[in-house]
Formats: structure tokens, C-alpha cells, sequence
DNA sequence: AATAAAAACGAACGTTCGCTCGATTTATCC
DNA sequence: GGATAAATCGAGCGAACGTTCGTTTTTATT
């Protein structure tokens, strides 16, 4: 998987460069980063609202009209953190289904794959799921329907192994629905597993595990 | 279930008296309610943080200085609020045990039991949820506490069961977390399984279902 | 070393925030 | 129905907010 971090402010950049005062990519990048790093872990803290552009500003050790050469307002500042995220997350998913065919391993390689992404880029998840009611309404529409999007691609695997009578009749929608609610719960209560030593890997397989029972024959 | 609300405000109007500087309990009643019903309806629409104290005198009808005759602060409304619903659900939880030996009826029951009380008071549960990080340290790991202690009864639940033989031996408390994740998205993605036309019977079914498959022999 | 361009700076602006308090209205009691 | 208590009112306070902009500092070019 290609998740280098600087490819992806490289992409941010370029996509919002006619609000985005800086000229020199590599300037730019830098301080994104910098400055998107910190609004994460500020607003995981206390919340995006909460987060005062003096906070950004102490964080990031930039002078707010430094930080206004990056950002056109602290709402698109929201809008470009959730940007930021969904597009890659969208394509890994989709990625790494290439090749497979077999909906077990389908379902499993997802399963894995959601899992240790939001693994990698868990303030990023946390923060989507906390601050998407705050969007203005076209990309609010935007975030559900991403979400929508990625149960979409559990239920697609879960019906296709059900024609292939590989999987029990089950509900397929009410069956991914359940199953994104428990791999929310891997990046939503990150400390508790945490303190408790589970890792990813074995996460991953009681998730399968307790799917599995309820879906394979 | 005894779930009237009036009692709920009496209660929260006792154990509050001293910051509360009305005097006679129905007028207490009637605005307190009045106060928390609003505050919960815009805290969940734009968070509690992003909701002005003149947002909460605009949908109450009362003005600032009346609200403060209700609330010391918006610090301490956010506590209130909080605490206001925790005993509740709590005591009702473990009412809901009183009197069921079997373990297979008593973690459908409990599984329904938190089902309908998230339905019940849908926006105190969602409130809570989002809301949590913003608590002080105290009241934080409060909050924190007890959602460990509903995860707990479904240990407890469970590893009786084990150890009965009518369950499988599985990971108690792995199991009961994602139970608990399953729960959560109930009132978490409400406006998902209302679109959907699910009901909270088809939903409690369904869990226990999946839940049976993975535990029961 | 001189010049121009780019980036960073931070005081200041108007607005909104949580909160207070003296004045006013409403309810209660003899 | 007059007196006292209870509840409501809303203009006003200082602090903090998002945002701007004239200035200074840093970097790149000649």
C-alpha cells in the first residue's frame, strides 16, 4: 500500500491551490503536515470547535498570519482535514480487493485491510467520525455517502457469497452494518485496547472469527 | 420500567439544590426539563461546545438570567447532564437481571433491556457518547467507569455461561466489547436504521443471532 | 552584495462568548 | 389586596474568538 504521507499533502496541495498563499511545494507540504498533524491531535483532545486557531498556532509554532497563508478559514480548514482522508481511504479499499475472487477471502483481506488502516491513520478516523455532523451540507452528504460506500463494499462480498452458496441467507445490509460497527469500535475506543495489550492481529481475527461463525456453513 | 421523566428531574433538582437557585420543585421540574431537553437537541445537532448559551435562551423561551437561576454554569450544565442520565441507566441495567438465573436469557435480556433504553433516550445516549472528552478529569473517568461497568455485566454474563458449559469458551471480554460496539451503533447511526425502516425488535434479534451462533452451542 | 520574491509575524478589528446584576414581573400568603 | 418572596428579564461586562494587514524577516536570484 502506498500511504506515504507526503504524496498525499503533495495531492492536498494541488487540489486547494488557489486558497493556499504558499508557492514552494516543498514549503507548503512542510507545514501542512505540520499544521494538520496538530489540528488532529488538538481536536481529537477537545474537539474541532474547541480547537482555537491560538491553540493551532501555539502547536504548530507558526504565527497565525503564517497559518492563514495554508488555510482560507478555520471552516475549510474542517472541510480539507476530512478531504484529506476519504479519498485514500476509498482507494485502498477498493485496491485491495484487485485480484481476488473468492468472497471468503474477499470479506477476510477487507476485514484486514479497514483494520489496519484505520491502525495507521487512526486520528484521522476518529476525528471523521467525530466531527462530521459540523460540515457544511454538501460534503456532510459527501461523508455519509463514503460511509455508505464502504458498507456497500461488505454487502456486495456478502451477496455474492450467498449466490456462490458459500455464505448462509443472511440479512447482508443489517450483517455489514454490524461488522462496520465493530471495526468503528477498533480506531472509536483505541485506548481501551490499548490498556488491554490487543493488537491489531488479534483483533482482525476475532472480528473474522465471530463473523465467520455467523456466515460460513 | 419505571422511566418517568419527571422523576429523573426530581432527582437531578435534589441532588443539585444548593447551585440550583430555585426554590419550589415544579417550577424546577417543568424548566429543567424545558433546559435539558434543548441542550441535548443542540448539542447533538452542532455539539455542545458550538452551542451558545443565547442558542439554549432562544429554544427555551427563558432568558439568559433565568437559565442561570437553573444552571451555575455551561460547564456544570454539561456535568448535569451527563450525571443525569448515567444512575439511570445503570439501575435499570441491573434491575433488569433481578430474578433470571439462565445466562442465555439473562444476556438476551440485558442485550434488549439496553436496546430499549437507547431507544428510549436516544439523545442523552448519543449525547453522551460525543460528549464524553469534553468532561473534567473526575467526571471524565466517571464516564469512563461506567461504560466499563456495562461491559462488565456482559462479562459476567458470559463467563457464567462458560462455565456453565452453555456457552463455548470464548474471549469474555473481547467478545462482550464488540457486543457492546453493536449496541452502540444503534443509537450512533440512528438516522441509517431509520431510513432503512429497521426496527429496534429486528435489530435486538438480529444481534442476539449473531451473537448465538458465536456462543451458544 | 544588492534586489526582488516569498514567508512569517503579531497587534488590532469587530463580533460573539459566558456570565452578572439591578430592575421588573409573577406568584404566594395572611 | 397589600406585602413579601420567587422567578424572569435583558442590557452590559471583560475575555476570547476568527480574521486581517502593514510590517519585518528569510530565502532565492542576479
Amino acid at each position: 500500500m502506498d500511504l506515504s504521507e507526503e504524496d498525499m499533502y503533495r495531492d492536498l496541495f494541488v487540489q486547494n491551490r488557489e486558497e493556499i498563499q504558499i508557492k514552494k511545494e516543498k514549503t507548503a507540504i512542510k507545514n501542512l503536515a505540520l499544521i494538520f498533524d496538530a489540528a488532529l491531535f488538538i481536536s481529537n483532545e477537545k474537539g474541532f470547535s474547541s480547537m482555537s486557531l491560538r491553540d493551532l498556532s501555539a502547536k504548530t509554532g507558526l504565527s497565525m498570519g503564517a497559518m492563514y497563508s495554508y488555510i482560507s478559514s478555520k471552516d475549510k480548514l474542517l472541510d480539507m482535514m476530512h478531504q484529506y482522508g476519504r479519498s485514500m481511504v476509498l482507494k485502498v479499499l477498493i485496491e485491495s480487493l484487485d485480484g481476488i475472487d473468492d468472497p471468503k477471502k474477499q470479506l477476510e483481506t477487507t476485514i484486514q485491510t479497514h483494520l489496519y488502516l484505520s491502525e495507521f491513520m487512526q486520528p484521522w478516523f476518529y476525528f471523521s467520525y467525530m466531527e462530521t455532523k459540523n460540515l457544511h451540507k454538501d460534503l456532510h452528504k459527501k461523508a455519509i455517502e463514503s460511509e455508505l460506500f464502504t458498507e456497500q463494499i461488505f454487502v456486495d462480498i456478502m451477496e455474492k457469497g450467498i449466490s456462490k452458496q458459500i455464505f448462509h441467507r443472511v440479512d447482508a445490509r443489517l450483517t455489514a452494518s454490524l461488522l462496520k460497527a465493530m471495526l468503528q469500535d477498533w480506531y472509536l475506543k483505541r485506548w481501551k485496547y490499548k490498556d488491554r495489550g490487543v493488537k491489531v492481529e488479534e483483533y482482525s481475527d476475532f472480528v473474522i472469527d465471530i463473523l465467520s461463525s455467523y456466515l460460513y456453513f
